[in-house]
RNA sequence: GGACGGGUAGCUCAGGCGGUAGAGCAUCGGACUUUUAAUCCGGUGGCCGCGGGUUCGAGUCCCGCCCCGUUCACCA
């Protein structure tokens, strides 16, 4: 205990003041933990109401009262003068604290105001001498009392760990922060709107699966004390609103939460949000037109333009966007065929005669999706739909009527990175059954990512599901994206990192 | 899991040739009624990620471990 103390001894120090400076501040009858604060205006409002008179009389500067709120940043201390810093979620403002403005308990009182608390003030708006605009303050009452110290005013809050661990304080220290989570918050937003006025409904389905399905993952387990059984978390929704199609809905989508047990790098975080999307009716080509229809507004919307820059690369997402068949792509980036032929070591020796490593346990799906991966994808900076992809891969899609061994399976690639994946719905139940049972032997085999069989969700499909096209989208690639992040915890509020003791 | 880089004051970072651990900001005390990274004077503040080892002596060298980042592998 003791050497715990003395470990925090400094940043206990630190705190240890303040909370002496809260027990004076109780001790003169006030309470550092307001309950509510009326303010007249937001301090951007503040500013823009005051620039915009200032421009209309430009003999005399108006001043304007206004009360406002917001957290201290900094404080400039002059004797019988102070000036401070006062921020709120859109703006910051200076305050001008005068002896003779607001009188000598008040500014007495300001010895136990710190960088961090949480003030509210009132005055007129001027500006000072040298020209800054300024709340002359005639009162003003300490809100929030701030117990620990802010990050450093000038560097802000580099170290990235504590900036994940404790995003409260990145989101204080560092104001662009706060803009990428906004417009992630506008990119979700701009999406609904879409769908909302294309009827589609939103709907909730179930996070806990007591069959994992809907994607090619390992899926984390939980159990289940009352019924004594193990849940999966989901790792797609994508088997539950095929069933609402079944059951009449024609145009659903679900915006939430997927687990997947994997990796953590850039681009993979344990939990990610996904858009799934179910039309009915529709198969992949038209998907394909909606899809770009979708994202160019919510480009328009959130950028202001089709042509954006990520991690230095120009995106240019005017339509029509580029569509490829995956075959011709591989032929074209890779400059191997694997359409010819659907042998697994041929496939396999060409693949490393275009340099790509091939594991002996590929099948041949796999091995294609290898050489997008390595050889196709790394070029696909502007918006670029590749198409028809490989039976093998695909469990959940619609074969190709002219050949079998492809599916109706689209993917989106923007900034070299892999945003969509969509296809047309198999609705044959005893093709999906058979695929289910492929599955099921590749999981025998030791793939335990491959899918399980899902009973019921065949039963359904026997109930009858009308022709669907379905599509995925990653929201929080599409974040990184338009905010320029180059990593997926850039845009997730509070990244999984291994848990501290 | 492998490779590489990092972990030093509350924050941002120096030091690293083995010889009593530094700066700026923050904080505390003093001066100051127009500053804005305020200024000036003075002070407090460190298990140098953790544990071993080598050494008279270890932030510094060696070994192991933990955490973070990048990357490769795996995946979306």
């Amino acid at each position: 205990m003791q050497q715990e103390n003395e470990h925090h001894s400094t940043e206990q120090e630190l705190i240890q003041n303040r909370i002496e400076k809260l027990e004076r501040i109780r001790a003169r009858g006030d309470n550092p933990f307001k309950h509510k604060f009326v303010r007249t205006t937001t301090i951007p409002e503040a500013v823009a109401a005051f620039t915009k008179a200032e421009s209309v009389a430009s003999e005399t500067p108006p001043s304007q009262q206004a009360t406002l709120a917001g957290r201290i940043t900094a404080l400039r201390c002059h004797g019988k003068s102070t000036f401070a810093d006062l921020r709120d979620e859109g703006g910051k403002i200076q305050v001008f604290f005068g002896i003779k403005n607001i009188g000598e308990e008040a500014y007495a009182a300001l010895d136990d105001i710190d960088i961090g608390d949480f003030i509210g003030v009132s005055g007129p708006i001027k500006r000072t001498r040298t020209g800054e605009i300024t709340v002359f303050a005639e009162s003003y009452t300490l809100l929030t009392k701030s117990l620990r110290p802010l990050p450093e005013k000038y560097h802000g809050l580099t170290d990235v760990e504590t900036r994940y661990r404790r995003r409260y304080l990145d989101l204080v220290a560092n104001p662009e922060v706060r803009e990428v989570f906004r417009k992630r918050s506008r990119i979700v937003g701009a999406l609904r709107e879409w769908l909302d006025s294309r009827g589609f409904l939103e709907v909730e389905t179930p996070m806990l699966h007591p069959i994992p399905g809907g994607a090619t993952a390992r899926p984390f387990i939980t159990y289940h004390n009352t019924y004594d059984r193990h849940f999966y978390l989901r790792i797609a929704p994508e088997l539950y609103l095929k069933r609402l199609i079944v059951g009449g809905f024609e145009r659903v989508y679900e915006l939430n939460r997927n687990f997947r047990n994997e990796g953590v790098d850039t681009r993979h975080n344990p939990e990610f949000t996904m858009l799934e999307l179910y039309e009915a009716y529709q198969d992949y080509n038209g998907l394909m037109d909606e899809t770009e229809e979708l994202f160019v507004y919510v480009v328009e919307k959130v950028v202001g333009d089709l042509t954006f820059s990520y991690q230095g690369e120009q995106v240019c997402a005017g339509r029509p966007w580029r569509r490829i068949a995956l075959h011709d792509a591989i032929r074209e980036f890779a400059g191997i065929d694997l359409e010819s032929t659907r042998d697994r070591d041929e496939a396999a020796r060409r693949a490393e005669s275009a340099g790509v490593e091939i594991d002996a346990t590929l099948g041949y799906g796999k091995i294609v999706d290898e050489v997008m991966k390595e050889r196709v994808v790394p070029h696909l900076v502007s918006p670029t739909f590749l198409y028809d992809y490989p039976v093998e891969i695909s469990p959940l899609a619609k074969r190709k009527p002219d050949n079998p061994a492809l599916t109706e399976r689209f993917q989106v690639f923007m900034g070299r990175l892999e945003l969509c994946n969509a296809f047309s719905e198999l609705n044959d139940p005893i093709d999906q059954r058979a695929r289910f049972m492929e599955q099921v032997k590749q999981r025998e085999a030791g793939d335990d990512e491959a899918q399980h069989l899902d009973e019921d969700f065949i039963t359904a499909l026997e109930v009858g599901m009308p022709p669907t096209a379905g599509l995925g989208i990653g929201i929080d690639r599409l974040a990184m994206l338009l905010t320029d992040s180059p990593s997926i915890r850039d845009v997730i509020l509070f990244p999984q990192l291994r848990t501290l003791d």
